[in-house]
RNA sequence: GUGGGCGUAGUUCAAUGGUCAGAGCACUGGACUGUGGCUCCAGUUGUUGGGGGUUCGAAUCCCCUCGCCCACCCCA
């Protein structure tokens, strides 16, 4: 609030709808969520990617698919002073595509292999575990059609996942064919539900039409009923992607890596081929996906580039944290030593004192001045400082330092240049 | 875009249409002059989200609007 004259002004800002600071101590939930992540993917051969926020509309448009829900209502969409359509990425795999064949990416030995973090962009209605910028962490893998490209990127994920101490996570895994022989399977599907349209929910009779795939995925009762014994996606792969389902099983059998299957397992996103997957939980609210993925073989190519087979997955980080934040409890960092000063000879000397205790590599807080030294305590206390150097009058006189553990209470004086072997000692203890 | 719930202090929440809208926590200070946590005391923060209406009187009832949450659609 501001006040203008006599007038009082109520200015109350906030962000965006659906659009969030991540504060502290959250922070650090985040931070090592990336670090983990990182940390593992390199393991596997990945490398950071950087691409930007933004992009020509007609990147998302071609990949994402003209009729889906994201391209159709989703979008933060504008023109910039040139009058280009451009748009905030609403998902990261375009991007990745268009860097791939824009910088020959394929001229290297392949396959590979890309990770990335970063904000996304959805006009969406926000509710539990979905938000209009969004961050999520991607994978993607681009040149190698092998079903152990696939059970690595799916093993990986789950390593993630126990990386960073989730449990309770379920893997679903599909295969939803390729251009030969997924429309086989839609007119099967088409067939089946024919007779049957008038008595399913009106969305699912809008979906007949529009893309029947997502039939499998309607929640109302009646509708699942319904579709009782219907045409399943694996008994109508041709060969290839049935012979490449089969050797990803078995690969995920050798590796012990648990998973469902899942025969109605549909994805959103109109670039996905053969293999799909998702990571679940039953405590997300209604969005229980905290990460999913599949292959996507044609995308490369659609886009212009050499045909390059590709897979990869994306993590939904507000959803995954959602997860952690159950079983963790957050802290921010501790201070290892506050130095408390009294009288501005001594504030000085604390200053420098800081400095060169941060050099050693210790965390410390400062006195910034104008409080009493009770205060000054209470404060160290309240950040949980665990250990308080003294500096007044009496130790300028003495050049001695008051040290206090704060955790034992033990205190005594000290010379000013042994200062970091005491605090080594008192920090090792806890 | 559709539907439901909720908006009161920094925060968590009270207040049946009826005095000046309160309490816990938090924060600041003091009791304790240079020693934290515990205790006690004191202090600060509000156009009751905003606007309009009904009424002698509205935080409370009605309408509009904005925001948040949840669900649908859809997705990470």
């Amino acid at each position: 609030m501001i006040r203008r004259g006599k007038e009082k002004i109520q200015l109350r800002y906030s962000a965006p709808k659906g659009i969030h600071d991540i504060l502290p101590p959250d922070i650090s939930i985040w931070q090592k969520t990336e670090a983990t992540a990182k940390e593992l993917f390199q393991k596997y051969g990945y490398q950071e990617i950087r691409t930007p926020i933004i992009e020509h509309t007609d990147i998302f448009i071609r990949s994402i698919g003209e009729n889906t829900d994201i391209v159709e209502k989703e979008m933060y969409t504008f023109s910039d002073r040139a009058g280009r359509s451009i748009t905030l990425r609403p998902e990261g795999t375009a991007s990745v595509v268009r860097a791939f064949i824009e910088h020959n990416l394929q001229n290297f030995t392949s396959p590979q292999k890309f990770y990335y973090t970063g904000p996304m962009f959805r006009y969406e209605r926000p509710q539990k575990g979905r938000f209009r910028q969004f961050y999520q962490i991607g994978v993607e893998a681009f040149g190698e059609r092998h079903p152990t490209m696939d059970a690595e990127i799916i093993t990986m994920l789950c390593s993630f996942m126990k990386a960073i101490g989730l449990e309770g996570i379920n893997f679903e895994l599909n295969s939803i064919g390729c251009e030969k022989c997924r429309p086989d399977y839609k007119n099967a599907l088409l067939l089946f539900f024919k007779d049957k349209l008038d008595n399913f929910c009106p969305d699912c009779q809008r979906r007949y039409s529009l893309n029947p795939l997502r039939i499998l995925d309607c929640k109302v009762e009646r509708c699942i009923a319904l579709r009782h014994g219907s045409p399943l996606i694996p008994e109508h792969l041709c060969d290839d992607c049935s012979n490449h389902f089969e050797e990803l099983k078995e690969r995920l059998r050798i590796l012990q890596m648990p998973y469902t299957l899942n025969p109605e397992l549909v994805r959103g996103l109109d670039y996905y081929t053969k293999t799909t997957f998702e990571a679940t939980s039953n405590h997300l609210g209604s969005q229980k996906a905290v990460a999913a993925g599949g292959r996507y073989d044609k995308l490369v190519e659609e886009f212009g580039g050499p045909a390059t087979p590709a897979i990869g997955f994306a993590i939904g980080m507000e959803r995954l944290i959602t997860l952690l934040m159950e079983k963790t409890n957050l802290l921010s960092p501790v201070p290892d030593c506050f130095i408390a000063t009294i009288g501005k000879e001594a504030e000085l000397k604390g200053l420098l004192l800081a400095e060169q205790l941060r050099e050693k590599g210790y965390h410390v807080e400062i006195h910034y001045g104008g409080a009493s030294l009770k205060s000054q305590l209470r404060r160290a206390d309240r950040m949980d400082s665990r250990f308080v150097l003294i500096i007044g009058d009496d130790e300028l006189r003495s050049g001695k330092i008051k040290w206090k553990n704060l955790k034992n209470k033990e205190q005594g004086e000290i010379e000013i240049e042994d200062i970091s072997s005491i605090l080594k000692n008192n920090l090792e203890r806890y």
